[in-house]
RNA sequence: GAGGGUAUAGCUCAGUAGGUUAGAGCGACACUUUGUGGCAGUGUAGGCCGUGGGUUCGAGACCCAUUACUCUCC
């Protein structure tokens, strides 16, 4: 199958934003983009037809932990893959799990082996080795895969974030081994990604990016950051790991982040994003908007019959009142959280779509200085 | 009119046999959330315990009076 396909169109003249295009066997992805996560095949609260409409999503996330456990292998391998099953009929990117390695940490022991879990569901033991990772991610059927890692925490000491990088690269041609010796499962290319680790170490960052370079993969991450470390230290490795990594391959920056987090790091040359923000803290009735950020929940809307977002082009943000929707979250109405995770992602996606628009222009850096201080501000 | 019940945080109520800074839930306010075990979590503010007397070393608790609300009967 052939590989997917990165495009570069542009870079700003003023700061190292690109825009560029990605082509996949389920159509084009404009960069630099934000894909909003979906973790157990279901991005929260918000259906497929309105990620197609109003959120204007181009590629979003499932993982492989999640999507292990429930619904299982044979029921996407039945179903014909996640696509099939959930009807999304875009791209799709599957993260490895080994995020969840580092997260459910008190259930996890890791050897050269692999990573062995207990499911937060039933307790279960279940052994995740690259090569196991990789059939998993085959079967649900991603069209871009990463692969199997290890995200150290942070604060880790320099033994320890050697040791695991050096595991991570490890599994990296164990991952790119398997990934020959088995096919595309579903009739269209499955690319793989790998991942960019060596905590806060700046000689480690760079001898990762020099490692997952020389796989010459169709597109590289950075992982390891926004995992508790100072912002200014993340920005720092964000942008050490750009200056380290192809320029003609999009770089995708794990799990980052703030809408200010994006526009920073696209100017430090990232093309691509996931992160649960606006879905999770749009459910905790946190509003990114075109106007600023919104505490939903306060008093001070309880009378406010504006719209939500007048600055967005989808109808929802258009449609309802910030006093409305204040009330849905005060009565733990569910539409509440639909309204909320779409009114965020609307804006994500609208935010990196102004990006893209802006350094075609070679425009960014001003614009972004202009923006920033809007979309930062608590309303 | 007679008899009974209740008055404690904005709301609904706990407050053990009278004993150090009177609690909870909800609400209010603020903060947190970064490859989703999260319709979540943390914190803050807010009460001369209806009012006035009394008993006691000490009363939200006991006694008297009073006011408001409430129930039953006439």
């Amino acid at each position: 199958m052939p590989q997917l396909k990165f495009n570069l169109q542009n870079t700003d003249t003023f700061s190292k934003a690109r825009a560029g295009t990605i082509t996949t066997d389920h159509g084009e992805i404009l960069t630099p983009i934000f894909m909003p996560v979906g973790t157990v095949g279901s991005v929260k609260a918000v259906t497929q037809q309105q990620l197609y409409a109003d959120v204007k999503a181009q590629i979003i996330l499932g993982n492989t932990y999640h999507l292990y456990l429930r619904p299982g292998i044979e029921v996407l391998e039945a179903a014909g893959g996640l696509h099939k099953f959930n009807g999304w009929q875009k791209p799709i990117l599957t993260d490895s799990g080994g995020y969840q390695v580092f997260s459910l940490a008190a259930n996890r022991k890791i050897t050269e082996e692999g990573a062995l879990f207990q499911s937060h569901i039933d307790g279960s033991k279940h052994m995740f080795s690259p090569e196991k990772v990789m059939d998993i991610e085959r079967s649900i059927g991603a069209d871009i895969i990463m692969a199997f890692d290890e995200c150290p925490p942070y604060p880790s000491d320099y033994a320890y974030a050697k040791k695991s990088m050096d595991l991570t690269h490890r599994w990296l041609q164990r991952c790119v081994n398997r990934l020959a010796e088995t096919p595309d499962k579903y009739g269209y290319s499955q690319n793989l990604f790998p991942i960019v680790q060596g905590s806060t170490y700046k000689d480690l960052r760079e001898a990762s990016c020099q490692y997952i370079a020389s796989v010459n993969a169709p597109g590289n991450a950075i992982g390891g950051l926004s995992v508790g470390e100072p912002i200014e230290m993340m920005y720092e490795f964000t942008a050490l790991c750009c200056e380290n990594l192809p320029l003609q391959k999009p770089r995708y920056l794990m799990g980052v982040g703030t809408p200010w987090d994006l526009l920073a790091c696209i100017a430090l040359g990232i093309d691509m994003f996931d992160c649960v923000m606006p879905t999770r803290n749009g459910r905790n009735g946190m509003l990114f908007t075109t106007n600023g950020v919104i505490n939903i929940r306060n008093k001070k809307w309880a009378t406010d019959f504006s719209v939500i977002d007048a600055g967005l082009p989808n109808e929802i943000s258009n449609f309802y009142s910030k006093a409305y929707l204040r009330h849905l979250f005060v009565a733990n109405e569910i539409l509440a959280l639909q309204i909320a995770s779409l009114q965020n992602l609307s804006f994500y996606l609208w935010l990196v779509g102004q990006a893209r628009e802006q350094i075609l222009k070679n425009n960014f850096a001003n614009w972004k200085n202009d923006i920033l201080p809007i979309i930062k501000q608590r309303l």
